[in-house]
DNA sequence: GGGGCGATGGCAGCTTGTTGCCATCGCGTT
DNA sequence: AACGCGATGGCAACAAGCTGCCATCGCCCC
């Protein structure tokens, strides 16, 4: 039995002092999931890892960035996706609610943050392999059935109102549309319509392709 | 800056020795992901474990269990899954590569498994809060977007042929069921019946519940 | 009150999908 | 050759879904 060393700093000011350099030192890959964008938000943290990569080369690498839908929310946030997708990272959305924020680096190195104030959060570096691999799997796993970010965002999923969704329900549930109708007590012409309309929202050309990208927006489960 | 320690332990005998009494004190929550069952196909660490459970209270805990495709391969792995499923476990199939083995303890402890053979393995234990649930939350983003053992075993997705797939592909699509059949060299009577041979294997009543299953079952991508 | 407007629902006509029935064809067996 | 059998495809009748048109209703604003 041995103890392998994982170390805990607190704050960003101690992440990027003592683990800074990991960042720069950056090869091939750049993974990251996160629940919300707080730790890069923070301008110092971010201005502070820019200029460590400044004259980094970043051409040979991939970054991937796994986010919850919160981080969609306000236009701040949005924006620095987009910039980040922009600049070649590849940027997912996973329905479900993620860590506060987990890296690793070059499958070499892994920076797991905690709760806390933004600023002053608990992180933990580790370059176990068996814990890094584990991770890493796992990372994988959440990251293939995640929705790209431009598919999510051509859906647009938040924007369904709670009629459009007992739509998707009954539609799931395989009811005709006549039953559909009288279960969520409309006219079977405006069921049509809303299952037309959710078409529309959908880019769908027929209720199978409907079916098909409702399943991949999450709208199912 | 702290260092927490993180224990490694070689072989199933020595976790068993070292960490078997976490097993047994599990109180509410056991989630597991691992590629393979070659763990708990080791007969002698299967019994083990087994001897420490028997006196245990074991009504009021909610066993997940992820694991990939490869572990219905043969037939022992799957009569065992089917019988963990039997006594209340959960059990999903996730398409991407998952780690060897994690496993989650009421969400306090967390072992993961390394590379060797089996029986051999290196093990890391750890109770580090931070890592903990940075790791829990990505098993349950994995855990979400997962099919369910039963619906994958129903669906019998490898069981379709070609003929099936390119049906699925001219619906996933979105083509009408005339230029579908054109484009595939088919009647539209033909066509139509494999698009019900298809539904009936899916079990789906409609196109659109035809669609969701196809997507989660990973037909279209 | 009156007018505008969006949501609803009935109706009708059309397209698309669903299914049973049967003729045909290819193929291997007898 | 004769037969059986499964796959195919045409046909038809029916069910389901799609959509334009218009009447109506509730609501907000003038």
């Amino acid at each position: 039995m041995t103890a392998d060393q994982v170390i805990t700093v607190h704050g960003d000011a101690e992440l990027i002092a003592r683990a800074g350099h990991l960042f720069a030192g950056t090869q091939r890959e750049f993974v990251c999931a996160a629940r919300d964008l707080d730790t890069w938000s923070q301008p110092e943290a971010r201005q502070a890892i820019g200029r460590r990569m400044r004259g980094a080369d970043t051409s040979g690498i991939t970054v991937d960035k796994l986010v919850s839908p919160v981080a969609l929310a306000d236009e701040a946030a949005r924006s620095h996706l987009r910039e980040v997708a922009a600049r070649g990272a590849r940027v997912r959305i996973s329905s479900a609610p993620l860590p506060h924020e987990t890296i690793i680096i070059d499958r070499r190195v892994m920076i797991l943050a905690g709760r806390g104030a933004p600023g002053m959060r608990e992180f933990t570096v580790t370059t176990s392999p068996v814990l890094v691999d584990g991770v890493y799997s796992l990372f994988r796993a959440a990251w293939e059935t995640a929705t790209d970010l431009a598919a999510y965002l051509r859906g647009d999923v938040p924007h369904l109102d709670a009629g459009s969704r007992a739509v998707l329900r009954a539609l799931g549930a395989g009811y005709t549309d006549e039953s559909a109708a009288r279960q969520l007590g409309l006219s079977l012409r405006t069921y049509r319509r809303r299952v037309a309309e959710l078409m529309a929202t959908l880019e769908a050309d027929s209720r199978f392709q409907a079916g098909v990208r409702a399943g991949e927006l999450g709208l199912t489960g």
